[in-house]
DNA sequence: CGTCGCTCCTGGATGC
DNA sequence: TGCATCCAGGAGCGAC
């Protein structure tokens, strides 16, 4: 599931790729990601815009056009952008697709949480879903003494749900929530209120360095998440907890436990984490 | 406003 | 082997 890494990643790739080009065409063959714009509205924005650059907020991707307009895409849990040359076989689940020159971008989403909303440029800050969020996770304006300031706000929950709540901090989800508190040594059920100030500075170093360097690996494949190319992140051999239920911590051989909190699967050393 | 459960969706995994 | 059921999860929503 693309968090800030995978997200920036993307990012990276489309600016380098596709900054500057023009968009000829659209096709939409599913509405159901344009949740703001009907087909014909959406199609008039789109076609004939240059894709002026690409930007990300948390785990939002924008994409500004020419004309003032910018398209916002969260590609939540299977959503892909993927770059092909524009006779390259149609997949299953391509919702929208976006002619360029000789290539293609073709937005994929199998289980259909991703969208893809329109706005004016000059009204992107206050789209309901950019406006609430929290600090950029690796933003410089994000300091331990905010990260602090913050958690006061917070304090009667458990802190891993706070840690993927966007509107608290953007960018860190499920996967690098799991891996921070691994770093930190600390339980995902351990109420907000009940952390000391080293463990809450350690919880930030944790998300200040895996955030990094999983974007170093271009990310981590877990459930569906490629690139525009459709390359897996290769994180995943680095990930301590996240999907390692049951095999034995690199720091003491104690099984990881996964458990649910929240109705989400965190996982965790019951010994190295207290 | 903070906290928390429910909901959207698909296909791979699991159960019988 | 085949069919039914379960499960994963980001974030908006309503309940309290």
């Amino acid at each position: 599931m693309p968090e800030m890494p995978e997200v920036e990643t993307i990012r990276r790739e489309l600016e380098e790729k596709v900054k500057g080009e023009e968009i000829t065409k659209v096709e939409v063959r599913s509405a159901k990601p344009l949740k703001n714009a009907t087909v014909e509205e959406f199609t008039d924005v789109v076609e004939g815009a240059t894709i002026e650059d690409v930007k990300r907020r948390g785990k939002i991707l924008i994409i500004n056009l020419s004309a003032g307009y910018s398209l916002l895409i969260h590609l939540k849990l299977t959503g892909r952008i993927l770059y092909q040359i524009a006779n390259a076989p149609m997949e299953k689940h391509t919702h929208v697709i976006f002619s360029l020159d000789d290539h293609q971008l073709r937005f994929w989403d199998q289980r259909q949480f991703g969208y893809i909303k329109v706005f004016k440029t000059e009204d992107l800050p206050n789209a309901p879903e950019v406006k609430e969020l929290g600090p950029e996770a690796m933003g410089e304006d994000f300091i331990l003494e905010v990260f602090q300031k913050l958690l006061q706000t917070r304090k009667r929950g458990p802190i891993k749900p706070l840690l993927m709540d966007q509107n608290f901090i953007a960018g860190v989800g499920n996967v690098y929530a799991d891996e921070a508190l691994y770093y930190a040594g600390v339980q995902p059920t351990r109420i907000v209120s009940s952390l000391s100030r080293g463990e809450i500075a350690k919880i930030y170093e944790g998300i200040r360095r895996i955030l990094p360097a999983a974007l170093e690996y271009r990310g981590s494949s877990v459930d569906l998440y490629v690139d525009i190319y459709g390359r897996q992140g290769e994180y995943v051999p680095y990930l301590k907890v996240y999907g390692r239920e049951g095999e034995p911590c690199e720091r003491c051989g104690t099984p990881i436990r996964k458990i649910t909190l929240r109705g989400r699967g965190a996982h965790f050393c019951p010994k190295c984490q207290k």
